[in-house]
RNA sequence: GCGAGCAUAGCUCAGCGGUAGAGCACUACCUUCACACGGUAGGGGUCACAGGUUCAAAUCCUGUUGCUCGCACCA
């Protein structure tokens, strides 16, 4: 059926010498981006009626660097998203920044030496420097100067600045590894929009009752003394010690605890020991005495202690730990709160009401030693004490214990009682594990990682953070006729009124000048936790309650990509935020991707000191080849960072590069594809096409990387393009030498067009710039289609055993050169190939191109029906002249 | 303590029931007219260990060891 089969116009081959010799990547880089961002060829169209695919790209931390990691997981969200473009779908691919929060307070205090004081005054104007542009860190410390107060507005406004400077260097980064956001949809989870969606967030689950403002024992960090979440604690190992103390009983008799902080002993509030244990069974329901405070102390049984730890009875103290929580709850024992908010010992007067004691007057000798000292210097001064008042039973036993860590400060957390605002969690986890199923997680078992964090949760998601620089919590305060704040009624905004900050706009029904007054009100100073906007992030991009008919487009949204050690906390509220606000799941997948660990194999952090960034690679290898390094790495797998990968991707460009310019500057008649080399050539292609489409849609971009580009080396260029030359070599004549040329010239044209394809989403660069030489006409590559078998249409099957048989036969007599040292385009006059008959007729029909890419001018057989098929071996071979000489 | 992942050539990694793979590195050869940021070929592995299932196991199952990671406990 000739006339079916697609007919190709006529080609006038480019001059090679018009095209840039070599691939000049830094030129190409710049001046495509510029072409991209002019052309808007990465818009997110709003009116379309395209399928929708969104990305919930995770916004980056502000932080004033980037390291390697960052473009590793990136880049492979930019490939699917490219993907998922060229099959045709509106791509909403958005970036924001998550700027607010306490990493960038830290930065901010240090870049400007400034700390906020809500005390001072607002200075309108108010601009400084950064510190270090004029004295160092060490010149600093030197002189003792101290950080300036600054008002929190001020302090607000330093943050701004700064923040807005590192987004221009993140941006930078983003565009020159070509991510094809479109920047547009460019957001900062501090701006108009976010803080509107956030305060809405909270109205809604405010009205629903899940968000509940309580008071209780909440997990605090003393140094930046503020309250956080569960999700945000860490484990680290540091020495301690194992105290012997003894209490005296009443009515006689004593014994001994084992504790690791003794200077809770003023905190004491209980003694715990297991219903069975026969060694202290008699002491249940008595009362014991603490050494140094004289506090009376109530002993009783609980399953939860465990007889083997210790000495099998232990001390409860307001708080210690979570355990020390629950007896306090379920015995209903006193609450006796002695570390404050900055971590150090506050006053207590014992013998008074809260702090009984029998012996008050040496409680309160003892207790004025430790009062006003840090936690850890209390420790010692108690110990002393303990010590010479004979109490302490042995010498303090060192042990290495875990201890928990709020995960971005320097001391241990404490926990003790303070208002705060929570999402009520756990009493949903059941529900919150079914929505997490039904999310498709990439890997598949890093969702046994979030089963295992929401099962194992035990506290609910307190949201309030004492700190500045954040989205505020909307809400106000009444003030009764005695100035007293009346937490029981807060006061919300309307919808129509967000975003406010309570600290400067007015509650409904309240004028401005009541702020602060008997009768009048107060704003709610606290900002919300970071995650409390970042689980927002599809609701931002789809205008969630504001913008109905865009959100039902693009949520739930298709795609999250982010890292492991966020499952438990973005993922995590993400997925509990869309259930609890619209019982939806917020994205149909969640792609993990793994680490980038140094050489050594550890995990690259700033305070090891092994981290790379990544300008310098990009602009060593090209910006393709450090995406190349990325796109081969498969999700959730942790990569040793190499550089050795990209200078194989950077291989790859060129030779993509390369063999383009050669193609494109044969010249063919109008025609078909005829040849059967070829047709199989083809038939082999449009396999290899549909196996990498199929890759990309099974989430596994690396797959198709590698398998494209493997055929695309073997198959193409060091065998199809070889055996081709010898037909689109030179000027022909007569009209079958010309038709033979068309064939080979048409489809290797034909087969670039589907390698440009195919590598677009890796090589965005390398693959434009080939393409511009000259289908340039037909716009960018990366608003082409991706290729599909439907590609192929029109163009007849070839066999691909006759392709095989040639690539075989290829590498046989190149390897009789090799092993008779001459150069592979030495003339052959005679050679005898040994084969099976079915290799044989396997061969046959693209002899010729054979023959003509090895110079064999005369072939003699050999058959062997005991040989493999298209196993070919040379048994004779004689060579013409050296034709260099 | 519970859970997850990984273990394949010197290195980085594919393969995940049917004769051990790629690239890098290494060796030899080829100044070949798209590409020396090339090309052609070559050497190199009892697929961590021990059992089992199977006609057949790197691949499936069980156990062991080692390395990561998550969670819990942390008096």
């Amino acid at each position: 059926m000739p006339n079916l089969s697609k007919s190709f116009p006529q080609v006038n081959g480019l001059d090679l010498q018009s095209l840039p010799k070599n691939l000049e990547f830094k030129e190409v880089e710049g001046r495509l981006q510029k072409k991209w961002s002019d052309a808007g060829t990465y818009q997110y169209r709003e009116n379309d009626s395209r399928p929708v695919f969104a990305v919930d790209t995770p916004p980056p931390t502000v932080s004033g660097s980037l390291h390697v990691g960052h473009i590793f997981s990136y880049t492979q969200t930019d490939i699917l998203a490219r993907y998922q473009r060229m099959k045709g779908k509106n791509v909403f691919y958005p970036m924001g920044w998550d700027d607010n929060g306490l990493p960038t307070e830290r930065r901010v205090q240090n870049f400007f030496h400034i700390r906020c004081d809500a005390s001072v005054p607002y200075e309108a104007g108010l601009d400084l420097p950064p510190i270090l542009s004029t004295m160092t860190e060490k010149e600093l410390e030197a002189k003792k100067i101290p950080q300036r107060s600054l008002s929190r507005r001020n302090f607000i406004e330093h943050c701004h600045k700064l923040t807005v400077e590192d987004e221009k260097l993140f941006k930078k980064l983003w565009s020159d590894i070509g991510l094809s956001v479109d920047w547009n949809l460019e957001y900062a989870t501090i701006d108009e929009n976010s803080r509107r969606i956030a305060q809405l967030s909270f109205l809604d689950l405010f009205q629903k009752k899940e968000m509940v403002q309580v008071e209780a024992p909440t997990l605090w960090d003393t140094d930046f003394q503020t309250a956080v979440a569960q999700a945000e604690l860490e484990d680290r190992e540091i020495p301690g010690a194992f105290h012997d103390v003894e209490f005296k009983v009443e009515g006689g008799g004593s014994f001994v605890i084992a504790t690791t902080r003794p200077e809770l002993l003023p905190a004491c509030v209980g003694i715990a020991t297991h219903p069975t244990d026969e060694r202290y069974r008699a002491l249940i329901g008595k009362t014991a005495i603490s050494p140094l405070f004289g506090a009376r102390i109530p002993i009783f049984a609980s399953e939860l202690v465990n007889p083997e730890k210790g000495t099998g009875i232990l001390m409860v103290c307001t708080f210690g730990d979570q355990t020390d929580v629950q007896w306090w709850r379920e015995q209903k024992l006193a609450l006796r709160q002695i570390i404050g908010r900055d971590g150090r010992l506050q006053p207590v007067t014992f013998g008074s009401e809260g702090f009984p004691s029998v012996d008050p007057v040496s409680a309160n000798e003892n207790y004025e030693k430790i009062k006003g000292k840090t936690v850890k210097q209390a420790q010692k001064l108690v110990v002393e004490l303990l010590q010479a008042s004979g109490a302490l039973k042995a010498p303090p036993k060192p042990i290495q214990h875990a201890v928990k860590f709020y995960e971005k400060g320097d001391r241990p957390v404490e926990i003790m009682t303070t208002r705060q605002w929570f999402v009520k969690l756990v009493d949903k986890k059941d529900k919150i594990i079914e929505f997490g199923s039904k999310v498709q997680w990439h890997p598949e078992f890093m969702y046994s990682r979030f089963k295992n964090w929401t099962e194992n949760l035990s506290i609910d998601w307190c949201v309030s953070r004492q700190r500045f620089f954040g989205v505020s919590i909307p809400v106000w305060y009444p003030l009764d006729e005695r100035g007293m704040v009346d937490h029981s009624r807060p006061l919300v905004p309307s919808k129509e009124q967000l975003p406010v900050d309570p600290m400067t706009d007015v509650p409904a029904g309240y004028r401005e000048e009541q702020r602060g007054k008997a009768g009048g009100f107060i704003g709610e100073a606290d900002v919300f936790d970071t995650w409390f906007t970042s689980s927002l992030t599809p609701q931002l991009g789809s205008q969630w309650e504001l913008n109905p008919s865009r959100h039902k487009k693009i949520f739930p949204m298709d795609m999250r990509p982010q890292s492991h050690e966020i499952i438990r906390t973005w993922a995590f509220y993400t997925i509990a935020k869309a259930m609890l606000h619209e019982e939806k799941i917020p994205w149909k997948h969640i792609m993990i991707s793994g680490w980038v660990l140094d050489p050594d194999r550890k995990k690259m952090s700033k305070s090891k000191g092994n981290v790379v960034t990544p300008a310098q690679f990009i602009d060593e290898f090209g910006a393709d080849s450090v995406r190349y390094w990325a796109g081969l790495a498969r999700y959730g797998v942790d990569t040793a960072f190499d550089p050795g990968v990209m200078k194989i991707g950077r291989r790859l460009a060129m030779k993509l590069f390369n063999a383009g310019k050669f193609v494109l500057s044969n010249s063919a008649v109008e025609g078909t594809v005829t040849e059967p080399l070829d047709l199989a050539f083809l038939s082999k292609l449009k396999v290899q096409a549909e196996a990498a489409a199929r890759s990309f849609e099974e989430f596994e971009p690396a797959q198709a990387l590698m398998e494209m580009e493997k055929f695309f080396w073997s198959n193409f260029t060091d065998t199809y393009l070889e055996l081709v030359k010898s037909r689109t070599w030179g000027d022909k004549t007569g009209v079958e030498a010309l038709q033979k040329k068309a064939s080979a010239v048409h489809a290797s044209r034909f087969g670039l067009r589907v390698f440009l394809r195919a590598f677009a989403p890796f090589l965005p660069y390398t693959t434009e710039e080939v393409w511009g030489f000259d289908f340039g006409g037909e716009g960018s590559v990366h608003l082409t289609s991706f290729p599909s078998a439907g590609d192929f249409e029109g163009i007849p099957e070839g066999k691909t055993v006759s392709f095989d048989a040639a690539m075989a036969a290829l590498s046989a007599i190149n390897h009789q050169k090799t092993l008779s040292k001459v150069s592979i385009a030495r003339p052959v006059t005679r050679l005898v190939l040994k084969a099976a008959p079915i290799s044989q007729e396997a061969l046959l029909p693209v002899l010729s191109d054979v023959l003509g890419a090895t110079k064999v001018e005369h072939l003699d057989w050999e058959l062997d029906s005991g040989a493999a098929l298209n196993e070919f071996s040379v048994i004779a071979v004689e060579y013409g002249p050296d034709q260099k000489a």
